[in-house]
DNA sequence: TCAAGATCGTTCGGGTCCGAACTATCTGAG
DNA sequence: CTCAGATAGTTCGGACCCGAACGATCTTGA
């Protein structure tokens, strides 16, 4: 692959690079790899499960935290799903289009709208997740079973330190 | 705050929804807090670094890249960037037409374009990459000095996987 | 009670984001 | 030498993505 770098290459050309600016390597290696392994993960999600449905990574996200909850409120499936509010109120127009999800507007609160898959959406998770699943399980298929418990509490750890 | 679960609540939550479906929940607690570390850290890094130099993510990321390596081939970027090259093109243009990079037709091969810094450009990189660095440390600071190499190693791993 | 303020979801504009189709260029087998 | 195939970057259409502005609804304090 001509014009290709490893990963090791790409590491130690930062470091050649950037050299004496009195910088946190250490840190950088680990935002550096945690952007490439969720990138890279999430594009291996993208074409092994999700591409034959037509779903996208969000909408799968969307229909997944809806499925969780049962029902839940916009507020909390974008706060989940991690994108704005107003992202998440085209995704949902889409999902709703397409027959997956519905909107239903609060009865207690006006201002509240909340989310529930329907019928189909719900038959259509029941099929992925589990597929969805196995590729999750691909993707960690290198870490022990000791690893995997200490990755994800550092990982939360991280989100915490983000937020 | 109402209608906002914890991570816990959550991960108890697909504990009890998901009950009795032959799944693998160590793979999902990883790719799950993975995927909400990377996205958490994202939205620090651009709100608290990016959003003053009116950067998008991937517009630095390429920017990035190009510095790293001086002179770099689109499909290179693209590939590290993480990005299709039908994005990187658009952004590409983007970031020429606010003249932090200039696009080279290559001499050898007609084919393919090389990216290069401007002065402003790397400018630019010089004043924002402390910055960018100090967030980095910022989200990591949570895990030990021991901890950060094991951190990179696994998501290396991951991201070797995903491949 | 009743406006001022908070909060909710939508809309809008502009910038990604991708796969597929396209043009231009290079390569190589015959 | 040649032209079929491989490869590079761009364009196109449609979906996502966000901050800001907005209208609707709820809350609250004097």
């Amino acid at each position: 692959m001509p014009g290709q770098h490893t990963l090791d290459e790409t590491e130690s050309q930062v470091a050649t690079r950037l050299a004496g600016m009195n910088l946190d390597f250490e840190a950088m290696a680990v935002t550096a790899n945690l952007f490439r392994a969720a990138n890279a993960a999430r594009n291996h999600m993208e074409r092994t499960v999700l591409a034959k449905s037509n779903l996208t990574w969000t909408a799968f996200v969307v229909l997944w935290v809806a499925w969780i909850w049962e029902t839940a409120e916009t507020r909390e499936i974008a706060s989940e799903a991690g994108v704005s509010k107003a992202t998440l109120s085209g995704v949902l127009t889409t999902l709703e289009g397409r027959g997956f999800v519905e909107r239903k507007r609060g009865e207690k609160d006006g201002r509240l709208v909340t989310v529930e898959l329907t019928a189909s959406g719900k038959r259509l998770m029941k099929k992925l997740f589990p597929e969805f699943n196995k590729a999750e399980r691909h993707v960690v298929r290198d870490l022990t079973s000791a690893e995997q418990p200490v990755a994800a509490d550092i990982l939360r750890r991280i989100t915490q330190a983000a937020n």
